[in-house]
DNA sequence: AATCAAGGTATGTTTTAGGATACCAAAACA
DNA sequence: TGTTTTGGTATCCTAAAACATACCTTGATT
């Protein structure tokens, strides 16, 4: 029983890093979080991202409901990327990833200036 | 001011996705986050984990300075691996990580049955 | 009329992670 | 004494991911 809870969760980890790990996801839905982006300001925000790349990550986050493609109405060829209720609901993680990566930076910085003073 | 802000903060988003991302990297922590384990017996809660990518995953922890390597003092040849207190920071990114996941899939199972009614 | 930007598509090549497999030394067990 | 278990190492291989590069259409700009 337990065993099995355990796995569940093992599993669950296995699909949250799916959807956001690779060289490229976390990155993006960084960017979106800031806000909704047209393609080649999301292209620029992670330069030197390729469009192929970023075109391929986009269908997988709209085929996986955190994305949504809009046209302005009014402008209708503007394309517009923006995060769903789904991936908004994603923020709070990716802040505390934020949060937490500063954190191990510090400390990995630390450790190298350990290592200087040492020699 | 604000651009920088946010390359830093795409920065630190990469770098923890490096470091919880890949098919091992989040089970090995989460597997860890229970309780520091022996070599055979993460191999086995892994399963079908294979002894190279352990290692090199260890090995990788270690020099992230995440997991740490200890021999057992009376039985000197158990090792054992268990999370630093750096590591243990990541817990609740772990168990956030979880929630999202199962709360994702439970979504993702409703959108599944709908496209199924609708045929 | 020419050209430029937006938003991609299409293609080949390279890199990399992970898997398969074989092996190994030291200790523990039987 | 033989064989199992533990905790790995070393090599090769493959599929997928990422990258480089060229190209394309549509609408706006000059």
């Amino acid at each position: 029983m337990k065993n099995k809870t355990k796995k569940v969760q093992l599993r669950d980890v296995q699909d949250v890093i799916d959807i956001i790990g690779g060289r490229w996801r976390g990155a993006i839905l960084a960017s979106l979080c800031d806000s909704g982006k047209r393609f080649n300001e999301l292209k620029n925000d992670l330069k030197p991202i390729t469009s192929g790349v970023l075109v391929k990550e986009l269908k997988y986050f709209e085929s996986s409901k955190l994305v949504i493609k809009t046209a302005g109405l009014e402008n209708a060829e503007t394309m517009r990327y923006q995060l769903t209720d789904h991936g908004k609901s994603l923020e709070p993680l990716i802040g505390q990833i934020v949060v937490w990566g500063q954190k191990h930076r510090n400390i990995m910085l630390q450790e190298f200036s350990v290592q200087v003073l040492k020699k």
